[in-house]
DNA sequence: CTGTTAGCGCATTCAG
DNA sequence: CTGAATGCGCTAACAG
């Protein structure tokens, strides 16, 4: 039963066929998940067989003819660009849902990606969900040979399908939920502004307090560091603080309010009101009840399976498509 | 260049040889990372060859051949079994960096784990890492046809390797520190005393403190969870109070720290001394200054990866391979 | 409905 | 050192 590795020998369909008494073709037919001409009674004892044998398929082996691995390719640069775990636990369980599994790829920082996937399975898999910017929707189509390739990254382009968030919906509701609270001026603690994403964010928050009529003051760039929130919250301590502080990532929201945890007695606002972005599943723990800026995970998990389930059919027009975010209220707010 | 669906048509290595000029065989020696016996003439054309029709193997169909895919299934329940990221992506980094990739599985909740598995590429890979508890390690090993299962979520027996932390070293540390500072009076909070692990992890609390001279009184049974933590926060008032709470989660650390702030002003020690189990990457953010015991993330991932590099030569004698704990000292010790 | 044949892309004999 | 032939496990195309 063991060879000399120790290894125990997996059956092949050539197993199951002869112990059914059936060719290897019928024997396919008859496990094919596909309903494929098998007469009831050989396609019972091929299962039986089967069975009895232990027989899984090989889809390596399948792949080689069918050309299609039920394999997607998940790239990401660091496990922390998976914004949170729940997108990603999401994520896995819907595309092993649909029959598929992920192959997780890191790219980490390193630049030669290209020569990294050369060697890997990753190049061969039906569809990649790129996450990690390591490189732009050319050179991911380049990598994969093919146009199954979904950009999550904001670096696509109009050849490419893309899924990206639709931010101004989530601000304009964070602003006027400021509003509503009688909020008159504010401040916005920014990242790095290299980023394109960055500006356009940093664009809608300038839009929404106009039309709310909020004076934006001060400005003050970081990184969307904890650091950069820690600092910035020193920085808006004294007399001339804002009615709200906006900040365009949690973790430089938490950095504030750690940094100002005196005007934030039993986590409730005393001097200023704190809005973060991202809405990173860290604030539904007591420490940081962050008012904060999501997108909707399912409805973006939603969009990745009609990608997978269609590749070729998604978003023929070649518009990125949009998932909404929304305001999600914490006592900060 | 491009075939109906669109997608592009990948060069396989009989497009190299033909082009290089040479026979598959050739080709096959030339790109192979072993250093098979190939004229320098004939391995420059392959090289070349390969270069401009940007050519990679194809890992899948080589499998069929070598039996072997360079492909190492991951198992877990949910996403968060991978008790924190940072462990997950050293472990992906450096599964990648010995020339191998992986397949994440979640399990989930439901039962039907095998039927599951049966149709997907997870049945065929080199070697699987257990950190869900779908299962015992008998019902791996069958799963996978082989030995080649790491179980690391405790539920090894005798035949299969095993890695498990050795949480005395840890305990017995952290009950050092606490009475290297003056602590005499200790409570206790637990998690579900149903599992032998935790049942195991009390008990070396008990000897620890025995062994320093330091008194037990109350041991108040949670579950882990950050509510528990709350729950037994409250209970810890009053004039009783220990010199020190040790709890054996950090959620439920986390809980008595968010029950009993005002006793920690600052995030120092006020009234009692608190120490946690786990050491969870939030403990470094400042609200959660909490002093834990962990274990050696890079040790673990290196038996890992020792196993991956030789399944059948790891832990010859069957036993579980142990790797420690330390105690990590923050503000809250 | 069924069996035969011919590959999928690759590594590996085995002769030269 | 090289090429021709063989087979890995499986499905598709083709007769029957």
């Amino acid at each position: 039963m063991t060879e000399a590795t120790g290894r125990l020998r997996v059956p092949t369909i050539d197993d199951v066929a002869r112990l059914a008494g059936v060719s290897r073709a019928t024997a396919s037919r008859a496990l094919s998940s596909e309903k494929r001409p098998v007469s009831a009674a050989n396609r019972e004892r091929v299962l039986a067989a089967a069975e009895q044998l232990g027989y899984r398929i090989n889809p390596l082996a399948r792949s080689l003819t069918t050309k299609t691995v039920n394999l997607v390719a998940v790239l990401v640069n660091h496990i922390h660009d998976l914004s949170d775990l729940d997108l990603f636990d999401l994520l896995l369980a819907e595309t092993q849902a649909i029959g598929k599994q992920v192959i997780l790829i890191r790219i980490g920082s390193g630049g030669k990606v290209e020569e990294f996937l050369r060697r890997g399975v990753a190049y061969h898999v039906d569809a990649a969900l790129v996450f990690s910017d390591f490189a732009d929707a050319g050179t991911a189509r380049r990598m994969f040979h093919s146009d199954r390739v979904l950009m999550l990254n904001g670096h696509h382009d109009r050849l490419s399908p893309a899924v990206i968030p639709d931010e101004a919906l989530g601000i304009e509701a964070a602003v006027a939920d400021a509003a509503g609270k009688g909020v008159r001026t504010a401040a916005l603690v920014t990242g790095r502004t290299s980023s394109l994403v960055e500006q356009e964010r940093i664009g809608f928050y300038h839009r929404a307090l106009a039309r709310r009529g909020i004076g934006l003051g001060q400005v003050i760039q970081g990184d969307y560091s904890y650091e950069s929130g820690r600092q910035a919250g020193d920085r808006l301590a004294g007399a001339g603080a804002p009615d709200a502080v906006f900040c365009t990532s949690d973790a430089a929201a938490m950095g504030v309010l750690d940094a100002r945890r005196t005007d934030f007695p039993e986590g409730r606002p005393a001097r200023f009101r704190l809005y973060g972005f991202d809405n990173i599943s860290l604030l539904d723990f007591s420490a940081y009840p962050i008012s904060s800026i999501g997108y909707d995970k399912t409805a973006y998990v939603r969009e990745m399976m009609r990608f997978l389930a269609d590749p070729d059919g998604f978003a023929p027009d070649g518009a990125p498509v949009l998932v909404p975010t929304r305001f999600v209220a914490r006592s900060t707010g």
